[in-house]
Parts: structure tokens; sequence; C-alpha cells
DNA sequence: CCAAAATATGTCATCCAGTGCCACAAGCAA
DNA sequence: TTGCTTGTGGCACTGGATGACATATTTTGG
């Protein structure tokens, strides 16, 4: 890896990070992309290389997880659950997950500011996908499109509903057995 | 209702059929708002005072939508079984929250852009957090608002995954049978 | 039917996100 | 060093969205 990778990293790292701070300090709408580079000292024009759109500047690597965890379904056994498999994977893979949201702060910020929302459905739904395709692809896995595409909608529904409970606790509760009572409560009846 | 009222509604509806004409036609984003104006003839600055956006061209109505939905759950007494509670009410609504998304034409355009689905998302996400308030506050219900999220999530996910395999099918499906395969494949287990 | 108040419209100016283009500088490989 | 690739800044431009203001058009009450 040489240098210009490397300060590529850490210039993303960077103008992530002060993005966070000023958002969280002035409101999401309210911080103007020339704000950032300021701060950061680079262009306007610049920005728009390290990240698609402002919106991205916080969802970063959230990406890059898609391939990770659909090569991890793909690798379990198709006479496995459906429905087993999605909350193994997915239980294994919230931390990252969340820690692409930059933890309580970020995710606060997500959640009240419309224009994120938006933007994390989107990214959600492509994951979803996905993973839809994901399940059926297993080896020896039998799995009809409506009913792949029903409980990655579902496994999404509970991560989403983990995450709001989780926020509602200020983040004490524990992410991952509200993981797992979400998915047991919603355990399909096949 | 005077005459104003008549025709704000009318140049509303027209300007909808409009804008989605032109989009079904040169696709949405390589159609300006001005473009559509032209075509009405009237002024880019009075679209925006029809439409707070150029995506709610198309989604029009939905918000009045969440209030009766709400209501109508509400209404519900609050010993029913809350998933039966939403699987009836939305059953029951899903012509008319599909309605308002212009039936097929609509509905594929909107699938196949970002933009609105990302819109679609927004507003599917408010009607949720209403739907799940609404789900609390039936009478002589007691119901936690973690188990709430959780349902009113998984409602909204058999909605999507029965709306994406109508599409599929090039819109022969019946839809209400969807649901009803839905809403019973994710009977929560209480 | 007519004036006064309320509301709708167009025009103009402005903000901001996002993109294409081009000249130039910095890293890299031989 | 020489040439190649890639990153950067500056500039102009598109397009969505908003505020301000002057000008019609309805509505309302007399």
């Amino acid at each position: 890896m040489g240098l210009r990778e490397r300060t590529r990293r850490a210039v993303r790292a960077e103008l992530a990070e002060l993005a966070l701070g000023l958002f969280v300090e002035r409101g999401y709408e309210r911080t103007t992309v020339e704000d950032i580079t300021a701060a950061a000292g680079l262009s306007r024009r610049s920005f728009f290389r390290y990240f698609p759109t402002k919106e991205d500047v916080l969802f970063g690597d959230v990406d890059d997880l898609a391939e990770q965890i659909a090569e991890d379904i793909r690798a379990r056994p198709g006479g496995e659950d459906a429905w087993a498999c999605l909350h193994a994977v997915l239980r294994d893979w919230e931390p990252r997950i969340h820690a692409a949201q930059r933890e309580l702060t970020g995710l606060r910020l997500i959640e009240t500011t419309p224009a994120l929302r938006a933007r994390l459905h989107q990214k959600r739904d492509e994951l979803r996908g996905r993973i839809a395709a994901a399940l059926q692809e297993r080896p020896g896995a039998s799995l009809d499109t409506f009913t792949a595409d029903l409980l990655t909608a579902a496994a999404g529904a509970a991560l989403d509903a983990g995450a709001r409970a989780w926020l509602r606790s200020d983040g004490t509760a524990d992410r991952t057995e509200l993981i797992d009572q979400a998915f047991t409560l919603l355990t399909p009846r096949l």
C-alpha cells in the first residue's frame, strides 16, 4: 500500500470525523459541504472525490460490508433453516454494521434527520436485496423468491427495531439480546 | 368547497398525471421541474406551492392516509391480538395505499429510481411510527414500545414483500392473498 | 354590486448539492 | 530523469428548493 492509498484513507477518516462533529454541533441541514471542507482545508470539489454525496460522509463503509455478509450467508449449508441462517449471520455482523454508523451520536443524527434516514434505508434495501439473493444461492437451498424476500425484509425489521430500542435506552441495553428477542418473536411459521 | 379549492385540486391532479407521463417517457432524473411546468403552463415557483418537492408529485396523498389508518387502529379493541389488528387494518387499506402510488407504472418507476425509493421509505417510516403509537393507544391495550415497534416494522416488511412479488408477477398476482400469506408466515410467537 | 381582506401567481435573486472540464502538481515506475 | 497515472483546485453550469415582493384573482361582508 503506497503513500497514495494511505493518505486517501486518512483524509476520508478525517473528513468523516470532522463532518460528524459539525453536524452534531449545528445540525445536518445547516452545515454545508463548504463548511466541512473549510475546516478540513481542502476544496469543495475534492470532497466529492472522497464521498459521492454529503450524506455518505456518515455511511462510509457500509457498502463494503454488503458483499462480505452475502459471502457469509452463501457459505452456510442450504439445509439450514433460512431464518436461523439470517439470525446467526446478522447477529454476528450487527456490531460492525453498527460501528459503521459511528455509534450513538451518529445513529441519533441519522434517526432524526429525514434525508439521512432515507439514505440509510436506501443502503439497507440494497443490502437486503443482496442478502435475499445470497440466501437462495446457498448450496442445496430451495427457497422461493417471495419467501427469501419476505424473510430478509423481516430480518431488516428486526435489526431496525433493535436499533431503535437501543437508542431509546440511551445505549444501555444489550443489543445482541434485543436482536435475539426480535428474531425469536418473528420466527416464521413455515 | 369554493372555486379556489376546486381549481387547486384540479391543478394538483393535472400536474401529477403530466409528471408521471414525462417521468415514464424520459425517466425521472432527466425530467426537470421546468419541463413539467412548461407542459402544464404555470411557473416553476408555483409548482413548489403545489408539491413540496419534485418527488412528492408521485406520492401526493399518502400523508392523508396515515392519520386515517391510525384512526382505524385506535378504534379496535385493545384485547385483540396486535398482529391480527395490523393484518386486518392494513389488508383493508392496502388498495388505497397502492392507489396512491398510481399502480403499476408509478410503482415501477418508484422501485427503479433511488431518489423515489428513498422518499417512499421516508413516508412509510413516518406512517409506521404513527401506527405503532396507535397500536399502543388502543383502549385496554398493554403493549410495550419495543413490541409495537417490531410488529409495525414487520408489517411493513410484509406489505413491502407483497408489493415486490406483485410487481414481479407483472400485476397478475392477487395482492390480498400475498399479504395474507406474508402476515401468516410472520405471525409472531407471543 | 363593490371595497377590503385573504390568497394565488409570476418574477427575480439566492443558496446549495452535485458534475464536467481543464490546467497543474504530486506520486510512481522505468 | 523521463514519462505515466492519479489527485487537486478552480471555474462554470445544472437543477432543486426557498425567500421577497409586486401583481392579479377570490372571497367575504357590507
